[in-house]
RNA sequence: GGGGACGUGGCGAAAUGGCAGACGCGCAAGUCUUAGGAACUUGUGGAGCAAUCCAUGAGGGUUCGAGUCCCUCCGUCCCCA
């Protein structure tokens, strides 16, 4: 075959340089040198600028699709950027290997949870290796490792010495599919776990708890500082934290038996205290059942009954008509002593604040309805200024400015928060009158960290038999987990059935004592795994202060928007605590974040052919979205599908459903396997596609053409070098640096130009996350090159030097191929150690530019002058253009804008 | 209800306040081929024979000049209630 094309002379010849393909079969070599030569492993540079780029870590879910692949690509662009540009470069990977998805897998499939887990890290780990995703190896963390959950424990013990972790009994979210307690960020709005999407309950238990309340103001504050990071981030983990000011105050409450107690109730308008006329209660709030009167008690106990079933989006919705009961006792207004009932509403939610609200109908929208609804009155204490408020009139509540009325010592004092207005006079008078004091909310609650579940770190500490805890000594740690025959979630730790285990010492008296048989939140592990990086093989510390000092914090942490608040914000709170026991010098982990999006591909259902023109849906779409069993004809089927965001194609005999772009995942069955599309088709294509498509931190759509157009890119660049290569390699031509611009020819000066164009914005746009455009320039030199040889077939230096730039360029985004090209276009060692190449602003410069003339701003002619024609040469070139004459005609000039090299605007 | 982000060709997208649509996909015509799901060439926002005019969700404003800045509205998405 290859003769015949020989035969034809020079005509073929050409044919068979272009017709030159990518060829995926140069990659696995240029893996194995990356390895072998430890290109990407952090310390190789000992003297350079140090970047720590990380990916967050994964659990192993075994073999991985393009849709995980995306950030890792970005990850591996980033590194191989900086390793080019001559940085000392840490880029680990590591494994969240504990917890829940690893061992609900494992019971599923009827394997032991560390069987699983282990042949899923190594599954992955191959679908990295065969991508050429690199990472330093040698600092690969395992969490589910006991030499890596060692650390979890420590951290543990180091919490508990400092007084951030506490054990308490409290109401927590017991979810009751994967039968164990979770943490209030682990359950979303609706109420759902995050994990089993099951409906949480709530229960009374005791557990562990980390103090990251005390913390609340610095992880707010310093958001503040984050400044890399993206804004809608910062404002998630603002709204999450919730600060809010106000007061606390007490109202007085008389129970049945006539002992008297006190309500605490936390308010941001203090200041309105006096317009207070009722007093809600959660339904769940501990004093209710206490305070309900006797003739009460039935309707109160069937209410309460009833908003235990109720999500907080149902309970909370402000379009929903409010429900509650009076419970049939008073409370005491602390400012003017008047006897106010006492509802319960599900409006009110027991998770926040203190579970009851003193309610102000004039003045907050949601207490006005219920006033409403239930006849209670309305008084009102704001009045705006040019009207005249009535409680008994109004049609809904006054949530603004104005000036106190009726409200004692604050009559006449603007309404507001400001300095000098109502809600600090009034904190300052409730103090003064010891009726109450200033105080600071949080929406955060503390983080509960006990799991009843067996594949996790166990919690270091021992019940000794006088109920003492005692933390399990330092020299016995880690404490490993048991082996037990049966982990299946019984709503009990797994781990208590290990009776041998269970049983220990009392540390102080050497008398038998009980292990605690809760496992850790796997959030506990990856809130510190990216400091373990910096020291992973560490046997006598969590990590070492100079390690930790050397790498952190981390300059890019890449990641999904879903972790914004959970995993984001654990990592910021056990940095800081890390900092203050003086380990880490910075309080911040992430210098940088950066939010990749998602991956999604159209889902294709061929649907059955059945008695002629009518269709079938299949049961695996009728699965997914509600469609009807029974034959469609076209048409209806076509209406049927668009409902649910579904089109109807042809495909050659069959009837093809396509969805909208969906997000590429196991359960959808869309995602691509990275193992046979890198085999067929290249790592190099898909990180093109991938990275050309969209800007990263869209979602993008991973399409068949898509992957045509990334082949038909690298096949054009094959085509272009790879077949001259031996010819450019023999030539030895020198650099780009060596050659004057001025002595080419105008084709030469011109690709020369470019050359140096795209050297900065390949650059730029790499270090600002924009690969699609990097990309794009780097296609446009590609096609400037083919101008250039239509007009200088020989290989000249220009062109060599062209070639050399190109694969150095390409290195970040296209890493085999551009290796291929640097080798055999003559290079030694590997591209990521020579140097990236620079570029000449003085090349930038073009000899004539193209000037717009306008008049009145709208274009009227177009001229071709020396760059840098000045202002006054400018203006006399555009008045004598016959087009702008034409357009002036004898209308006076007012005045004449010029931007130099751009354009000359006349105005008249 | 509150807060935020975003609306540009058939599609993904470009565009320091200065020629809107770079680059790519798709499509059309052509070249080369036994063949093409390869490669190459040309064209491709709309209207118009053309000169030219109209176009960045809608309307207003600032400016010599607005996709870009400001205001109002509409729509989409996200977060919080």
């Amino acid at each position: 075959m290859a003769d015949m094309w020989w035969c034809g002379g020079v005509m073929t010849e050409e044919l068979r340089r272009r017709n030159e393909r990518f060829d995926p079969a140069i990659e696995p070599k240029w893996r194995d040198f990356w390895q072998r030569e430890r290109i990407f492993e952090a310390g190789r540079r000992h003297d350079a600028p140090r970047r720590y780029i990380l990916e967050m870590f994964p659990y192993p879910s075994g073999d991985l699709h393009i849709g995980h692949l995306k950030n890792y690509v970005i990850g591996d662009a980033l590194t191989r950027y900086y390793v080019a540009r001559g940085y000392d470069v840490l880029h680990p990977f590591g494994w969240d290997a504990a917890g829940l998805p690893a061992e609900n897998a494992a019971i599923k499939f009827g394997r032991h949870p560390r069987d699983w887990t282990y042949s899923n890290i190594a599954e992955s780990k191959a679908s990295l290796a065969i991508a050429g995703i690199m990472y330093d190896w040698s600092r690969e963390v395992t969490t589910c490792d006991p030499s890596y959950y060692r650390w979890n424990q420590w951290l543990f013990q180091l919490l508990y010495r400092k007084g951030l972790a506490y054990r308490t009994r409290a109401t927590v979210n017991w979810d009751p599919v994967d039968q164990t307690v979770l943490a209030n960020e682990q359950v979303d709005a609706e109420g759902r776990s995050w994990r089993s999407g099951a409906l949480v309950e709530k229960r009374e238990l005791e557990q562990w708890f980390f103090r990251i309340t005390a913390y609340a103001d610095r992880l707010l504050d310093d958001l503040d500082r984050l400044t890399d990071w993206p804004e809608r981030v910062r404002v998630m983990q603002r709204n999450w934290i919730g600060r809010s000011e106000g007061a606390d105050v007490a109202f007085g409450v008389t129970l049945p038996d006539g002992a008297t107690g006190e309500l605490r109730v936390f308010t941001t308008r203090p200041d309105t205290l006096w317009g207070a006329t009722f007093v809600v209660l959660a339904p769940e709030h501990p004093l209710v059942a206490a305070l309900t009167s006797t003739a009460q008690r039935a309707a109160v106990d069937a209410y309460v009954a009833r908003a235990r079933g109720a999500s907080e989006i149902e309970r909370t919705s402000t379009t929903r008509e409010k429900s509650g009961v009076f419970i049939g006792a008073y409370a005491t207004n602390p400012v003017n002593d008047a006897r106010v009932p006492i509802w319960i509403a599900d409006y009110v939610l027991m998770g926040y604040g203190t579970g009851a609200i003193m309610a102000v109908p004039a003045h907050d929208q949601r207490d006005f309805e219920f006033a409403r609804q239930f006849d209670l009155p309305i008084r009102v204490v704001v009045q705006p200024a040019g009207q005249h408020l009535d409680g008994a009139t109004m049609a809904e509540a006054w949530p603004g400015d104005g000036v106190m009325v009726a409200s004692g010592p604050l009559d006449g004092i603007p309404a507001g928060k400001a300095p000098g207005q109502s809600v600090k006079a009034a904190i300052a008078w409730l103090e003064a009158q010891g009726r109450g004091r200033g105080a600071v909310t949080y929406r955060l609650r503390d983080w509960l960290i006990s799991r009843q579940r067996y594949w996790g770190t166990p919690i270091p500490m021992i019940h000794c038999a006088d109920g003492r805890i005692e933390p399990v000594p330092d020299e016995a740690l880690p404490v490993v987990l048991p082996e037990v025959d049966d982990y299946l979630p019984r709503g009990r730790s797994p781990l208590a059935s290990a009776e041998s285990w269970v049983a220990t010492v009392d540390p102080v008296t050497g008398e038998p004592a009980r292990r605690d048989t809760d496992t850790m939140d796997t959030f506990v592990d990856s809130s510190w795994y990216f400091l373990r990086f910096c020291d992973a093989r560490n046997d006598r510390e969590i990590f070492s202060r100079e390690a930790a000092a050397a790498w952190m914090p981390v300059t890019q942490y890449i990641g999904g928007i879903e972790h914004a608040i959970l995993h984001l914000l654990y990592s910021r709170f056990i940095t800081k605590v890390l900092h203050d026991e003086g380990l880490v010098p910075y309080d911040e982990p992430f210098a940088a974040l950066f939010t990749q999006g998602m991956v999604q591909r159209r889902v294709r259902t061929a649907l059955d052919a059945h008695d002629g023109d009518a269709v079938v849906f299949p049961e695996a779409l009728r699965r997914k979205v509600a469609l009807p069993a029974e034959p469609q004809t076209i048409e209806d089927a076509r209406a049927l599908l668009r409902a649910q965001s579904y089109t109807l194609e042809r495909d050659g005999a069959q009837w093809v459903a396509v969805s909208g772009p969906v997000t590429m995942s196991k359960s959808a069955g869309n995602g691509i396997p990275v193992g046979p599309f890198v085999r067929q088709y290249g790592s190099d294509v898909a990180r093109i596609v991938v990275l050309f498509a969209a800007p990263p931190e869209n979602s993008m759509e991973w399409t068949d053409e898509g992957v045509t157009g990334a082949q038909r890119f690298l096949n054009r660049i094959t085509g272009m070098f790879l077949s001259s290569a031996d010819e450019i390699a023999a030539s030895e031509a020198p650099g780009l640096a060596a050659i004057d611009g001025a002595s080419l020819d105008a084709s030469g000066r011109e690709l020369y130009r470019k050359v140096h164009e795209t050297i900065k914005r390949v650059t730029q746009d790499t270090e600002t996350f924009r690969f699609n455009t990097a990309i794009a320039a780097l296609m446009e030199l590609l096609n400037e090159l083919v101008r250039y040889r239509a007009v200088t077939p020989a290989s000249t230096p220009l062109f060599a030097a062209t070639a050399q730039v190109f694969a150095r360029l390409l290195s970040p985004f296209a890493p085999h191929l551009a290796e291929e090209l640097h080798a055999r276009l003559g290079g030694s060692g590997s591209i990521y150690d020579a140097t990236w190449p620079a570029w000449d602003e003085a090349a930038l410069a073009v000899a004539e530019v193209e000037i717009v003339l306008q008049v009145n701003g709208k274009v009227r002619g177009k001229l071709v002058l020396p760059a840098g024609t000045g202002t006054d040469a400018l203006t006399a070139a555009a008045l004598a253009h016959p087009r702008v004459a034409a357009a002036v005609a004898d209308r006076p000039i007012r005045t004449v804008v010029t931007v130099v090299d751009r354009l000359v605007n006349v105005v008249v």
